[in-house]
DNA sequence: CTATGCATGTCGATA
DNA sequence: TATCGACGTGCATAG
């Protein structure tokens, strides 16, 4: 990682810096001040002030101001960006997307700093709970569903969608369970509702419909109790418990059924 | 805006300007080597590699990683950033949320520049056309609904939730108008629905149910018919012709109602 | 302060 | 390639 860093370049060295970046596929941040339009799904116009604009290695681009999450402007990634100095305007980058085609213009009038560089990041990231590892650990341990329920199928496909785990209670009453892994809203319950119809229409039966969470909206459960669904908390804490389990089992049976094979991964193709 | 930029600075270095920018409420700017982890609502762990982390004004954290619109680890806005460097691990940047309860914890092992100022961004932030905007439109100009079509309410409450627009027909039928900024999806549809069937059952008559949107997707154009409403198109372009003059008219009405009184903003609250 | 719905949402999976 | 649903969604607003 050769970094270039400037401390109140001009404007011209600033272009040069972003235009060789691009074309070498480095990461840029600006810090300065400039103006910001934008046309496209929606358009925006804003004035002069100072910000930090990064432009990414695949051309994804973000203005940045002083506070806050979101960039107030951006560009996910981008078709083309263009670079130009004007005497009158000054440094001006222009990104185009296609699909939907949108336009982001920054103008810069004055750079307090530039940096940029090559960024390696191998970094694996893991995220220790997510939708489909709940589902997983459930289908593993479907007491937590309920006593006595037997899982049939995962990802059943019911009516408009798919409805995350589909089984049978201790009595063999169909039930169609679906899942949140964060606060459950009314339409949560709705889209239940959906599945418990539609299966219904299919099979002229009307099976349980339970939602499960580790937390429901007011209106979530006013819409389950008038839909006649019923609705089950989990403990994301103890998930995270059981995840970790079933992924260090996971990996040893992937590991029993790639034994002998070669191992490592894709070359890094840049 | 005095802005304080280090090419390669050691971790004590890092340490004291971003100890300093946070003290100051100076925005900071760090590229380098680092790993991260986050728990919270859910938990990640993301491992050594090179990445742009922004340390905002207002406590915001963003993780940014070479590519991509997303940062991949953020802490929205902070209670709270501790700063420290340990010989052993090298600098920590603790970052604390409440509600929901949120720790992020990035570790420097190598910084190649930092970049720390104050940013001064008066800059007025104009976004052309929203669905607010777009709804005082139509409200404006109910004939760009349907001919004939007279507005009654705004944001009326039907059922859970609360229509766009709810007015009658030229025959004075009930009518309930949901508005879409973007293209329309089945979700949408389904909104329009439960207003429908709600309003029906609350007045025991059943109104119609259009969907202004400037595209609809298949699904949601099969659910409607299905459903038995129906769907007009709306141009993006002419709305943001009409909420131009809108816009005029009501700051124009704004400045008659406030004649006299004092303007000029509220003084910085630094 | 909580609940609800929008967003230039973005992103990933899937048909 | 278009569509669909999830997201540590974030965020503003209304009650």
């Amino acid at each position: 990682m050769s970094t270039i860093v400037k401390s109140k370049p001009s404007l011209r060295e600033v272009e040069e810096v972003v235009r060789e970046s691009i074309a070498g596929r480095r990461l840029v941040v600006i810090v300065g001040e400039c103006r910001v339009d934008y046309e496209g799904r929606a358009a925006s116009r804003l004035e002069l002030g100072e910000r930090v604009v990064l432009i990414k290695q695949d051309g994804a681009v973000l203005v940045h101001g002083p506070t806050g999450y979101s960039p107030i402007n951006w560009q996910p990634s981008t078709s083309a960006i263009e670079v130009f100095y004007r005497e009158d305007s000054g440094l001006v980058i222009h990104a185009v997307r296609d699909k939907p085609r949108e336009y982001l213009t920054i103008t810069f009038t004055r750079v307090e700093a530039v940096v940029a560089g090559k960024l390696v990041d191998p970094g694996g990231f893991t995220m220790y709970v997510d939708e489909s590892e709940m589902r997983d650990v459930l289908v593993a341990n479907p007491s937590l569903i309920e006593e006595g329920f037997r899982v049939l199928e995962v990802e059943k496909p019911v009516g408009d969608g798919y409805v995350d785990i589909y089984g049978v209670d201790r009595e063999s009453r169909p039930v169609l369970v679906e899942l949140k892994r964060v606060t459950a809203t009314r339409e949560a319950a709705l889209q239940l509702y959906r599945y418990v119809e539609a299966y219904a229409r299919e099979k002229g039966v009307r099976p349980r419909g339970i939602l499960l969470a580790p937390a429901f909206s007011p209106s979530a459960i006013e819409t389950l109790l008038r839909m006649g669904l019923e609705y089950r908390y989990v403990d994301l804490k103890k998930m995270g418990e059981l995840v970790k389990k079933h992924k260090a089992w996971k990996r040893q049976s992937l590991l029993d059924y790639t034994k002998g094979e070669r191992h490592g991964g894709a070359a890094d193709k840049a």
